[in-house]
DNA sequence: CTGAAAGCGCTAACAC
DNA sequence: GTGTTAGCGCTTTCAG
């Protein structure tokens, strides 16, 4: 603050262009001398060159947004490390932005950020929304969608998880382990990621030649308590030896209700989550799970994004990363 | 992008003072009809007034840099979210920063975010480490210090938990129980806040009578894994029947542990935790812990900040959050 | 090898 | 009520 390159250029005796290019290595055709002259003078001054005003000129800011529902949900913060770590990488910076699923808020920050003219932005979109972003013609900065599969006009990129898999191997693992009775506890069954899941979990039982109920489906949301709840509330109703869940919150909310039921995880009842978030290898019993690869995503992400900002890439790069089965504790064979 | 200021004037017929005015809410003076006039044509080209240009005019960006060790580090996320939140209500953005605790990320951080103008920084320093943070005249940024106790040079504020209450709340809580032989299982004790604990824990156990021993006290990190070896190291050549952990994580390490040994929690040894991060009252026991207000913490450092930069709050700001015992299922009467 | 001039999009006096 | 002028700190032709 206070000294700028105009300053350094007089206490040099050369103008302010010989000092820009010796900032951003363009100095090819500057001599040694002065190059080195400009240079200690700039450390001796403790010159800070002003980026803001350099964004102004050049249009590019090296910020990119990230607009995610909620840091606090365990997904997030892998997610956020990994885009962060890009970034970092590629010299950019991140601005975070916690949407709460509130498709209101999603826009108004958009907004914010391209009134600060962020580069680019990514983007998990409300779980609430359909699968259609009706940006319209208002925004026009480049979009790379992580996580929640969505589609928006003049995107760059996508990274999802490969949900239909994950759903599969989540049910054959249970399969393979003699369970037929598989209550599957489903998200929000709005989004394509939990249909998806669905799906591959409709897919397994087929193979297997077990006929496919509706009612072995419950619907709800990403949340432990829900979990806890669902259970509590199917309670006997419905026979079931093995439990899918959404996610490894559920899971956890699930295995709680069942303790308290007085029934013994995996000895009872099998569970499998997903996500594998980082609680799940610490609980009791170890969660068996589908992980999913946040960190990675979160880097693709900016990775997909980064290059289509510096190499103009046109076509849209769509990256469906395959979850893994990690399995712990929480299943045994029937 | 594309339509600027001027081109609304153009379209208006006005000047782009007057545009500006009338964006800015310095419109007193504009007649209602130039205002509507201008409104309407800025909606109808989409006109998105550009931050960054007026940033280097006002030079104030209304971004503020949240430097963090690692979001995925279980505290961060509900720091981050509280100090999103109230940057947002407040009309700012946050740029966040994760050093893992090293001193030179640290200060390259710090400097990319001055040399973005950043208004002010919000700062959570190593615990490697001391006390002093030498920047030197190097910076000039408002910073405010979270969570760690560290001197800076020209701080606007800190704000911290009360380690000494924290420390003495858990152990006096054992202490009630009746427990005398309690580990303390502490952090790096190089960094004020794990002295602090133990201070408060030498201070519940002189109010009981109980003498201070040395080798109940082993220092290690903040992390699970460090938890679950301390005890299984341990094994029985210490005798205790209460555990009293610098952070939850060590707390759900060294359950781990118990477990493996055959000795349950509560009934056999009682624990109490530091931090009451999201997964602690989801975890079997439930973990009675001494609640951090992180949320808080991170909302009222950069309330302290903001009101450092909007009203020129000359003296530092020192906030100590009291934190809170919750007693969950982890300990018990010996 | 180096510099002069113009301009990025906006705001801030000050004048009318 | 509104416009003129100058300038924030930097980069970018283009000329020499």
């Amino acid at each position: 603050m206070g000294i700028t390159i105009k300053d350094i250029a007089k206490f040099a005796g050369v103008s302010a262009t010989t000092v820009s290019k010796i900032i951003n290595n363009k100095d090819e055709n500057i001599s040694d001398a002065t190059r080195q002259r400009v240079l200690d003078l700039m450390k001796e001054y403790n010159y800070v060159p002003n980026k803001i005003a350099k964004s102004l000129v050049t249009k590019k800011t090296n910020t990119i947004g990230l607009v995610i529902p909620d840091i606090r949900n365990p997904f997030f913060p892998e997610l956020a490390r990994g885009a962060e770590d890009r970034a970092n990488e590629k010299g950019y910076n991140i601005i975070f932005c916690n949407t709460d699923d509130d498709a209101e808020k999603e826009e108004k920050y958009i907004n914010m950020l391209v009134e600060k003219m962020v580069d680019g932005i990514v983007f998990t979109a409300s779980s609430r929304r359909g699968s259609e972003f009706n940006k319209g013609n208002k925004f026009s900065v480049p979009i790379v969608v992580v996580d929640r599969d969505i589609d928006i006009e003049g995107i760059k990129g996508k990274v999802t998880v490969d949900n239909f898999i994950g759903g599969y191997q989540g049910t054959k693992h249970l399969l393979d382990l003699g369970h037929r009775e598989i209550l599957f506890l489903s998200g929000p069954l709005k989004s394509k990621t939990s249909i998806n899941r669905l799906e591959g979990y409709k897919k397994a039982l087929k193979e297997f030649n077990v006929d496919f109920d509706e009612e072995y489906v419950i619907e709800g949301n990403y949340k432990s308590q829900w979990g806890y709840e669902a259970v509590k509330n199917i309670g006997n109703k419905i026979k079931y030896t093995a439990l899918f869940c959404g996610n490894d919150l559920i899971a956890i909310g699930a295995i709680k209700a069942l303790k308290e039921m007085k029934l013994k995880v995996p000895d009872d009842v099998s569970i499998v989550g997903f996500d594998d978030i980082y609680m799940s290898s610490l609980i009791d019993p170890e969660l068996t799970t589908i992980r999913q690869p946040n960190y990675e995503m979160g880097y693709k992400a900016i990775d997909i994004l980064i290059d289509a900002l510096e190499n103009k890439e046109k076509n849209v790069k769509k990256i469906d990363l395959i979850p893994q089965l990690i399995i712990r504790k929480s299943t045994l064979k029937r």
